[in-house]
DNA sequence: ACATGGATGGAAACCGGTTCCCGAAACGGA
DNA sequence: TCCGTTTCGGGAACCGGTTTCCATCCATGT
C-alpha cells in the first residue's frame, strides 16, 4: 500500500493515472488536453487508466496553472425578489452557455457583506462580480463602489452594475440600466390619459434611485400635462410586499383622496391591492392600480395588472455578454434597456 | 522592470509581497495565516507592503495547497420559480454563514446537463452538493443518481437531495424531505370538513414524486372518511401556473362537476384562480380553491389563498448544515420536514 | 548504409500558495 | 562567560495540474 493509494475514497491524481498506465503525468494531460500527439496504443491505455480510477481532472489546479475557464460571481439582495430571481436566470444561463460556472452571494442590503464578498471575489479570481439592484446614490456609495472596480481592475477581473447608479467617468465599470424614468413616465401617462388627476404614488427610499427615476417619471408625466401632482400623494416606503399594505392602508385610513395608485413595484402593488380589497374597495371599479416590474405574478392578481414591463432576464444575459466578452481594450460600456408597458385590468377610466 | 511587475494591472503574488518587504515568501505566508510567531518589526513590514500592493491570495492556489474553504454546490430546476427561490435563499444564506461560497445551477429540467454539473462540482471539488426538487422515481433515475452519488463520495465529496426521491439503501446520499403525503392530507381533510364531496385535484406530473405523494394524500384524506374520489376530478399537468390555468379552463369548459379544488401548487392554484375568475366564478363563493407551497404571494391573490406551508427556506439551511457537519463516520440521514396548512380566505363551507 | 527529421514521451520547471525542516540570532540562567 | 533555549526566518518540498525542452526511436531519402 504506498502513501497514495488508488482505492479508499481519495480522490486519484494525474500521477496515479499515470502509473496505472504505465506512463508518465506529462503524458496523461496530454492525453487528456487533445492537442499533442499521442500514439492511439497509448491513448488507449491511457484513458482506460482514468476510465478505472473515475479520474476528474482538479480544476482548481489547472486554473492555477492558468488553464480552464474562470468563474463569474453574482450579487443581489435577496434572491426571493421576483425580479432579482428572473435576473439571476438570465445571468446564470448566460453563464452555463458560455461555458462558465456562476458563483451566487446575497446581502441581505448589507454593505459591509457586499464589500467582503467582492474582496472573495477578488481571491477567487473571478472573471467578472455582477452587482444588482439599486442602491443609495450618495458620495459615499460612488467612493465604496469605485474603489471595488479598481480593485477588481486591478486584479484582471471586472465590475458590472445592474440597475445601479453610474460611478463618475474613468471608473473601470460596466453599467447596464433599464430607464425607470421613462417607463413610469409612460405607465403614468396612460393613468392620467383614463382621466385621473389625483394619482397616489407608493414610491420606495428617498435616496434609492431606483425609486428616484421612477418617482420622476411620475412627476414628469404630469407636467407633460401641464398638471401639478399634489405633494401629499407622494408616498415613501420600500420595494417589499409589505410597505405596499402598510402604506396603502395608511392612505385609506388618512382620508386621502385619490381614483388612482401607481407603486413603485409590482411586490409594492401586490400589499397595496389586498390593503384595498380589506377596504371593501374595488379595482378598477372605485380605483384604478398600476405596478411597476411585471413580474410573473402580475397577472394572476385580480384584476391582473397594468404594470410596466422590464426585460429583466434578458439585462442579466447582456450582463454576463458584455462582462465576458471584452479585451482590455473595450471602452466602458453604459446600456440603457427600454421598457414597455403592458396594459392589463387593473386601471379604468374615470366615470367622471 | 523584472518579469513580474509589481504596477501594471497583473496580481501581484505572494513573491511579489516578499520582495517588496525585503523577506521570503514563507514569511508573508506566515504573517498573513497568523499562527506562527513573527516579530513586530518584520510583521508591520509585510502588512504594509500586503496594503501598498492591494494583494490577495489566490483562493485557487490556496485550495490546491489544501487549505481554504470549500465551496458547495445547488442544483435546480428554475431559480425563478418561488419554492426554489427560497430553498435557494437558505442555501446560500446558511453556506455563508458558514463561510462557504455557493455555485448555482439551473437545468432546466435536463438530465444530461445535471449529469454534466455535477461532473463539474466533482472537478471543483465542492464540499457537496445539494439536488433539489421532485424527479420522477424511474429505475433510469435510481441508477444514475446512484452514480452521481458513488463518483461524488469517492473524490470525497456528498449527495445531498432536497425533496427528492430516496436512492435504495446503501447509498452515499443524505435525503431531506418534506412531507407531502401529510401536508395533502390535512389540507383535503379540511376542505372535506368544510363539506365539499366533490372536490377537483389539479396535480403534477404522473411519475413526479412530489406530485405523487401530494395525490396520496388527496386520496387518503377521502378514503379517512369513507369517501371514494371520482376518478374524473383527478387531473395531472405540471407544476406551472400556466398548466393551472388551462387544467382549470379545461375542467369549466367540459363541464365537471365540483365544488372545491386543490391545487398541487400554489402557482398551479394562481392560475387556476384567474381562470375561475376569467369564468366568472366566485371564490369562495361559487368554489373553493386551495394551494400548496404556501408562496409568499399566496396571501396577495385575491381571496387570500389556503394552502399548506412548506419549511423551503430551512430545507435549505438544513441541506447544507447536514451535508457540511458530517464527518466520514456520520451514517446516512433522512429526514422528512413536516408542513402545517394555512387556513386563509379561499376556502369556505359549503352553502348546502 | 547513413544522415535526417518527424513522431513520442519523459524530466523538470512553473503556476501561487503552504508547511516542514533547519540554522542563526537573541535571550536567559548558572 | 558559556551554554542551552526560544524566537524568528529562509530554503526547499509539496499540492495537482500544464508546458517547455530534450532524448529517443523509427521511418525515410539518397
Amino acid at each position: 500500500m504506498t502513501r497514495k493509494s488508488e482505492d479508499a475514497g481519495g480522490r486519484s491524481t494525474i500521477r496515479d493515472v499515470a502509473a496505472r498506465a504505465g506512463v508518465s503525468a506529462s503524458t496523461v494531460s496530454r492525453v487528456l488536453g487533445g492537442e499533442y500527439p499521442v500514439s492511439s496504443a497509448t491513448r488507449t491505455r491511457v484513458m482506460r487508466a482514468v476510465r478505472d480510477l473515475d479520474y476528474v481532472a482538479d480544476a482548481r489546479a489547472k486554473a492555477v496553472a492558468g488553464v480552464g475557464t474562470p468563474t463569474l460571481a453574482f450579487v443581489l439582495e435577496d434572491i426571493t425578489g421576483p425580479s432579482f430571481a428572473l435576473m439571476a436566470h438570465g445571468v446564470e444561463r448566460e453563464a452555463t452557455r458560455l461555458g462558465h460556472l456562476c458563483l451566487v452571494c446575497s446581502t441581505e442590503g448589507d454593505v459591509e457583506h457586499e464589500l467582503e464578498f467582492v474582496e472573495m471575489m477578488r481571491a477567487q479570481r473571478a472573471a467578472a462580480v455582477i452587482l444588482v439592484g439599486g442602491a443609495a446614490d450618495t458620495a459615499e456609495y460612488r467612493a465604496r463602489t469605485r474603489r471595488m472596480a479598481d480593485s477588481l481592475a486591478s486584479a484582471g477581473s471586472r465590475l458590472v452594475l445592474c440597475g445601479r447608479p453610474t460611478l463618475g467617468p474613468g471608473a473601470p465599470v460596466t453599467v447596464i440600466e433599464y430607464d425607470n424614468e421613462g417607463g413610469a413616465f409612460a405607465l403614468v401617462a396612460h393613468v392620467l390619459a383614463q382621466g385621473h388627476r389625483r394619482v397616489l404614488f407608493l414610491g420606495g427610499k428617498a435616496d434609492h434611485t431606483t425609486a428616484q427615476g421612477r418617482e420622476r417619471g411620475y412627476l414628469a408625466a404630469h407636467r407633460a400635462r401641464g398638471l401639478e401632482p399634489d405633494p401629499a400623494l407622494l408616498l415613501h416606503g420600500d420595494f417589499t410586499r409589505d410597505s405596499g399594505h402598510r402604506l396603502m392602508r395608511g392612505a385609506l385610513k388618512n382620508g386621502l383622496d385619490f381614483t388612482a395608485v401607481v407603486a413603485a413595484t409590482d411586490m409594492v402593488a401586490a400589499g397595496a391591492l389586498t390593503a384595498l380589497h380589506e377596504a371593501g374597495l374595488e379595482v378598477p371599479g372605485d380605483v384604478s392600480l398600476a405596478g411597476y416590474d411585471d413580474i410573473p405574478f402580475a397577472r394572476d392578481l385580480h384584476p391582473a395588472l397594468t404594470t410596466v414591463h422590464v426585460p429583466y432576464e434578458e439585462l442579466g444575459r447582456l450582463a454576463v455578454r458584455t462582462a465576458l466578452g471584452r479585451t482590455p481594450e473595450t471602452p466602458d460600456e453604459h446600456l440603457l434597456l427600454g421598457t414597455h408597458v403592458v396594459m392589463r385590468d387593473s386601471v379604468a377610466a374615470t366615470g367622471s
